[in-house]
DNA sequence: ATGTCGCATGGTA
DNA sequence: TTACCATGCGACA
């Protein structure tokens, strides 16, 4: 009966093909045909269907016509059983009233089946219809009121509904607890070992035969002959399925297709209604229906048909195609216009919740991609998940992390369950059919584990696939065997455009709403599959603006390669200049590494660069550029200003106040206080500029010029880092800007020229010789000099203290203070007050004890005869004193003594506060601010203070 | 110094 | 909040 074959309506037979009845004179409505019509039948069949509040009832099913699906194997159905049976039934209801009717057109009738358990007869060759049954282990099916009375029994059905249904069979199983539908779902999936054609281990002929395994998305033609579902049928449907399904008319070219074998229940997909035989009832949410027979994969009509494509589950591997109803491809349903249906690919999966596999993973294979990967073999395949290649992914490690949904056993169970991380071997065929063997495998994580394919590394070479690239697994079948495709980034299907940029919150695309509203918009979107490639070169400004991207952490890090290196592009220096410490928060001092980090509770903001300095009155201040007028504006040192800052916005300039035509970029706030104007001049001179800007803004030799013009300038710029810098440079040859980069501390800011800073990277950089008195190296002389005389003092308090611990042996020793810990080789001389740091501060006072042998390192220098500026005094301190390091302290000690006869002429420093210390500790100090900008071992506060005062220039 | 392995961490949905 | 997963990182070879 459920075997309508369209007639006309002036037939005075039943519409329903298997009643055989004569309709009355006055027949009954069914559902609507193509014609728009009403299908007529006798009045047993369309019994209390005519009336219009039943007709309502069954809008959707009556206004819907469905796409049309075949049974790929051969499953004969005992429909004569189920005649009688609903013949039964229909003594009581109608037929059509309780929803026995297929809504599809089905020539062949093919698919009905009969519940294992009470006999029912079930149509499973529609998506809708899969929803009342579930395969049975043995073979069979059973339908969905027996399975609830067995809802512990695992599914059989791997594959969800891929449409919901938003109707009365929807209702009627509603009852159906979440509980038990939970259940059924985490039965959801064939354990593996049901699925063993995978790998081999069994043959296809060990499936059952007589499941209804692959269900196949039939064209329309195939369905209906050579008729097409006119437009306002197809309107209807959509107008039906409006709110049910946004996703399932995303429609491509036949080239573009996309492979979806299902979709959640949010996306409320829909392609085929088949009420048939619906004695049980679904939940109303249909996320929660756990079944679904397979949702047919689009797949090619090329190539004559050797490419199929599935969604069904490896225990569902159709048996080899035989009969004209079996054979063939796997047609994908066109719309009126011919095209192809275009779907997301969604693997089966059972939409609940957290078992759900994500969009992101759905497969999304263009037919193309398909043939690819089908080889010549005449197998069907079923795309299980892509995807896309993070940086560790693509990186040498040669791991790639697999979705833990498609690696585990249960939901989505792609691969063999594994119980030790050491995994087991993969053999995944690539699109050229060359084999490769991963390891799958995984570790735990956090209570879970992490799966991986290990050695992936060469297959990405060979693919030549890089981060962002895509993945897709898919099954080759009946062989089972796992085939590996992948599409470049740049080749990214329309619906991964749509996916990963057009994504709304709930993941689905908006496109699909609207054009599931607009049915006219097929078309459009038809073409939108290139559109969206075309999309995708702009960068998808849409995708910036969403909010809610379905692009995960993972995405995003890859939009930024792949979309945001130009933008990124600025050095870590220019980073550090962009950074800004929240305001009003001061930070904590973290010593890490023997280095000083200020660290804030917030995050650094990202500001304007700008220029720090003191002005002729010893306050801080800040030179920062106008983006209109590009002249530099003095503001106070804890103003915080945006990327993009302009006169306008420069509220600190009473002076210059509101210029009326020039508030292009004020804002409303700055145009309620002061605010500046471009016409003002600027404060400052060329030249003053020219020694402001830090020596990567500046070029050296204007610097020098400068320099020479004021010698004023040239006292200040040369204790700093230019003054490293242009020792360095001096050494001969101008450096690229490669070399002259430096491993600058998080907060090196311009002018900061501690030795962090101005030394470069390891293993860049020249190699100065021993004698060389450049800033770095005396700076470095310096340090491990200080380091010799701290080592002796430690050394000896050292045993001063192992003497009071023999006096005391019983007494617990407490740990040294942090002061002592931390203490910086230039903070011995100064201050114990607790509060020093610096920069360059060392661990020395653990690392240099002599009582660890183990770091006692040999002296023996690869760069003998030369200075390696990228030495650590601490480990200089570790030199032993029987290697060669006794002329190199001499040469420290000249150098240093040398170095400090030429600064005995400076001064000290206005905010050198360092008094109450020995004169030595006093020009120590003094010599750190003059050599490296930064006041050694002292707190932060007044290192940033004294820093500025290095700086500080009359400007 | 480099690569590998195994796990931990933290960002994100 | 939790789970996932991209990536960092220490240990080790």
């Amino acid at each position: 009966m459920a075997t309508v074959v369209p007639s006309s309506s002036s037939s005075k037979a039943c519409y329903n093909s298997d009643c055989k009845e004569l309709k009355s004179d006055r027949p009954k409505k069914g559902w609507r045909l193509r014609t728009g019509e009403f299908a007529e039948l006798c009045d047993r069949c369309g019994m209390e269907v005519g009336s219009p509040t039943s007709a309502s009832s069954f809008s959707i099913l009556n206004k819907t016509p469905k796409r049309g699906f075949k049974v790929k194997n051969n499953l004969q159905n005992d429909i004569s059983i189920f005649r009688k049976k609903v013949d039964n039934v229909i003594s009581h209801n109608s037929a059509f009233e309780e929803g026995r009717f297929c809504e599809i057109f089905h020539l062949n009738a093919s698919g009905w089946r009969t519940c294992e358990t009470c006999g029912k007869g079930i149509h499973c060759g529609c998506i809708v219809s899969s929803t009342a049954f579930m395969l049975l282990d043995p073979g069979g099916i059973e339908c969905i009121a027996c399975a609830r009375k067995n809802i512990i029994l695992p599914s059989n059905l791997p594959w969800p509904p891929s449409f919901s249904i938003q109707s009365r069979l929807t209702e009627r199983l509603r009852d159906l607890s979440g509980k038990n539908w939970s259940q059924l779902a985490g039965s959801g999936p064939v354990p593996w070992k049901q699925a063993p054609s995978l790998f081999n281990t069994a043959s296809s002929s060990d499936r059952h035969s007589d499941v209804p395994s692959v269900v196949e998305i039939s064209s329309v033609e195939h369905i209906y002959g050579n008729e097409r579902l006119p437009a306002s049928s197809l309107e209807k449907k959509n107008d039906d399925l409006s709110g049910i399904s946004p996703n399932w008319n995303v429609k491509l070219g036949a080239r573009e297709m996309i492979f979806m074998n299902g979709m959640r229940n949010d996306e409320k997909s829909s392609s085929c209604l088949n009420m048939c035989q619906q004695q049980s009832s679904l939940k109303e949410d249909s996320s929660t229906q756990p079944f679904g027979l397979t949702v047919p994969y689009a797949s090619s009509n090329e190539r004559n048909g050797q490419i199929g494509v599935t969604g069904n589950h490896p225990q569902q591997t159709p048996p080899p195609p035989h009969g004209k109803q079996f054979s063939g491809p796997v047609h994908i349903a066109l719309d009126s216009s011919g095209e192809t249906q275009v779907r997301n690919g969604r693997p089966r999966a059972d939409a609940r919740g957290r078992n759900q596999l994500l969009p992101r993973y759905w497969p999304r294979c263009t037919d193309q991609e398909l043939q690819q990967i089908s080889l010549d073999s005449n197998s069907v395949i079923t795309p299980l998940f892509q995807k896309t290649l993070s940086a560790s992914d693509a990186g040498r490690i040669g791991r790639l992390v697999l979705p833990k949904k498609c690696a585990e056993v249960r939901p989505e169970a792609y691969f063999p369950p594994i119980s030790q991380p050491e995994g087991l071997p993969l053999k995944i065929l690539d699109a050229k059919g060359k084999e490769w063997i991963f390891q799958f495998r995984f570790w735990p994580n956090n209570n879970s584990r992490m799966y991986v394919l290990e050695g992936v590394t060469p297959c990405i070479q060979s693919m030549q696939l890089q981060a962002g690239d895509t993945v897709t697994f898919s099954r080759l079948e009946p062989e089972g065997r796992l085939v590996m495709g992948f599409r470049k980034a740049s080749s990214a299907t329309p619906s991964d455009q749509d996916n990963e940029t057009n994504k709304t919150g709930n993941g689905y695309s908006t496109h699909g709403e609207v054009e599931l509203a607009d049915p006219s918009s097929w078309s459009k979107v038809d073409k939108s599959g290139y559109i969206a490639k075309e999309a995708l070169g702009n960068k998808s400004s849409i995708s910036r603006k969403r909010k809610s991207s379905a692009l995960g952490s993972k995405s995003k890090r890859l939009r930024i390669e792949n979309e945001d290196l130009i933008e990124l592009n600025i050095t870590w220096e220019e980073a550090q200049g962009l950074l800004r410490p929240p305001p009003n928060l001061v930070p904590s001092i973290v010593v890490i590494e023997g280095f000083e980090f200020e660290e804030y509770e917030d995050a650094p903001v990202l500001g304007k660069p700008t220029i720090f300095t003191t002005d002729d009155v010893g306050e801080k201040i800040q030179w920062a550029q106008c983006e209109d007028c590009q002249k530099w504006r003095k503001l106070p040192a804890s103003a915080l200003l945006p990327s993009r800052w302009t006169c306008s916005d420069n509220p600190w300039d009473p002076e210059r106040k509101i210029d009326q035509h020039s508030q292009m970029n004020t804002n409303a706030f700055t145009q309620a206080i002061h605010i500046g104007s471009c016409s003002a001049a600027q404060e400052l001179t060329a030249e003053q500029l020219e020694d402001l800007l830090p020596p990567c803004n500046s070029v050296v030799s204007k610097k020098m010029k400068s320099a020479k013009q004021d010698p004023d300038n040239v006292e200040a710029l040369e204790g700093l880092d230019t003054l490293a810098n242009l020792a360095i440079l001096g050494e001969g040859e101008a450096l690229p800007a490669s070399a002259q980069a430096t491993t600058k501390h998080p907060r090196h800011r311009p002018g900061c020229s501690c030795i962090v800073c101005i030394q470069p990277p390891s293993g860049k950089g020249p190699k100065h010789k021993q004698t060389c008195t450049c800033n770095v190296c005396l700076t470095v002389k310096r340090r491990f000099r200080t380091l010799m005389l701290r080592r002796e003092k430690k050394q000896s308090e050292r045993e001063a203290e192992t003497t009071r611990k023999k006096q005391q042996p019983q007494l617990p020793q407490p740990p040294p203070p942090m002061s002592e810990i931390l203490l910086d080789d230039d903070s011995l001389p100064c201050s114990n007050t607790g509060d020093s740091s610096s920069p360059n501060q060392n661990r020395e006072g653990n690392e240099g004890s002599d009582d660890d042998p183990n770091r006692i390192k040999s002296s023996a220098s690869p760069f003998k005869g030369q200075i390696d500026l990228n030495i650590q005094p601490e480990r200089e301190e570790e030199l032993s004193p029987s290697s060669d390091s006794g002329s190199m302290i001499k040469l420290l000690h000249d150098a240093t003594e040398r170095y400090l006869r030429q600064q005995s002429m400076s001064n000290s420093f206005p905010g050198d506060t360092s008094g109450g210390q020995s004169q030595k500790v006093g020009e120590e100090a003094r010599e750190e601010k003059l050599c490296n900008g930064v006041v050694l071992g002292n707190s932060n506060h007044s290192a940033d203070k004294e820093h500025a005062q290095t700086l500080s220039m009359k400007v």
